[in-house]
DNA sequence: TGTACATCAGTGAACGCGCGTTCACTGATGTAC
DNA sequence: TGTACATCAGTGAACGCGCGTTCACTGATGTAC
């Protein structure tokens, strides 16, 4: 709490009620976006959103987006931690090498924030087709990117990096889901994360034939 | 229509239940399934789902079941369509060869029926980790046995076998889930075909190696 | 520095809707004798 | 073959709930003079 004295100006409702949005969202996916909900949780009026957004929608939007840059950013984390910085005292590392460790943590990051956080993946994937406008969805830009960056070091030809982004996204989401909704939401961690790299590397093992 | 006689019992409203529920979700998917939705279509009083079905979750896994049946349905045509039988006047196809074309047409399968029926796939991957009980879901199954056979016909190592399921189910679900709900929704049919054979081909080249 | 006033960001109450579920009931069916 | 009656499968009305949205409003803020 910034301030206990409630005024009856909130200051920055917008920003309060996408973080509210994410706060439900976290424990109950998509569907506990409500726009009562969401008000209800700030403790403010349902109708006090209207002055921020058209419409329900427009808020779940929001939210969302903001979920997709949470997803990029776990993704991003994972794919830095699986390539430190060159250490000068070891010999550099093979830049192919290297430019396929990053892939596999960009496709790791994905399916664990998936798991770490079901109910932000949920809100995510939904407007991962939404018009965005002409900016990508940063998970996916994120894994262009990183595509990209292994034709550069050599690890992938352009002809099999055509078309690589839809044979690695659907590995992954497709993993993502079964693991979150699907029949391995049951199982226990260790087979998931066990399961999950066998996933990725069959993915890469494909990739770099 | 069986009798236009309405008379005051149905003769078969489960059955009905059933039936209706399937046309609602096949528009309108896992969302169209109200209890007073489906029994509005029929022409029958809410509450007389409830002679039928415990609740509104219990109607929802019935007809969930049900779509779960033309999935496999339709994959299994899909997969017999790629594997005619032997015909005498030409020499007898490689049996490693035809196990891989008929898991390739397992995996196509399960990605044209999510195109060609969005609503009954949304719905069938709803319960795909329900507790159906001791058995699989269909769909899965025909995977799996498709899977065995390849190792029976020599097309895949047993050692290749383990956990193969996961990195064939995982693509193509992330697939479908990509071209109904995702980015690729709006992509014109033939560039989705397309990329769903690289999708498949891409995994099914991973697993042969 | 003080005051008048336009603008803005919230309130409070209500609208209409559809949902799953429960209650007491009634019409139809089939079985025992 | 006919009748009494238990059983079953529907009806009709209502409950309580939560939803997104709209209306007229009021309290707070900031600016012009």
């Amino acid at each position: 709490m910034v301030s206990d004295t409630r005024s009856y100006h909130h200051g920055d409702l917008r920003s309060a009620l996408v973080e509210a949005g994410l706060r439900l969202a976290r424990d109950g996916g998509s569907d506990a976006l409500g726009l009562r909900s969401v008000t209800r949780s700030v403790g403010v009026t349902p109708n006090a959103a209207y002055r921020h957004f058209a419409d329900w929608q427009a808020l779940v939007l929001a939210v969302a987006a903001e979920a997709q840059d949470l997803a990029a950013r776990a993704m991003r984390d994972r794919m830095e931690e699986a390539t430190p910085p060159p250490d000068p005292a070891t010999a550099p590392p093979d830049p192919a090498e290297r430019a396929l460790r990053r892939l596999r943590g960009v496709g790791l990051g994905y399916i664990h924030f998936a798991l770490a956080e079901p109910g932000w993946f949920d809100l995510a994937i939904l407007t991962l087709s939404g018009p965005t406008g002409p900016r990508l969805a940063p998970p996916y830009q994120l894994l262009l990117d990183t595509l990209d960056e292994a034709v550069t070091a050599g690890a992938l030809t352009p002809q099999r990096r055509t078309d690589a982004q839809w044979v690695c996204w659907s590995a992954v989401h497709g993993f993502a889901d079964l693991a979150t909704r699907g029949p391995l939401r049951r199982q226990d961690r260790a087979t998931v994360d066990r399961l999950a790299e066998h996933v990725v590397d069959s993915v890469i093992g494909d990739l770099r034939r």
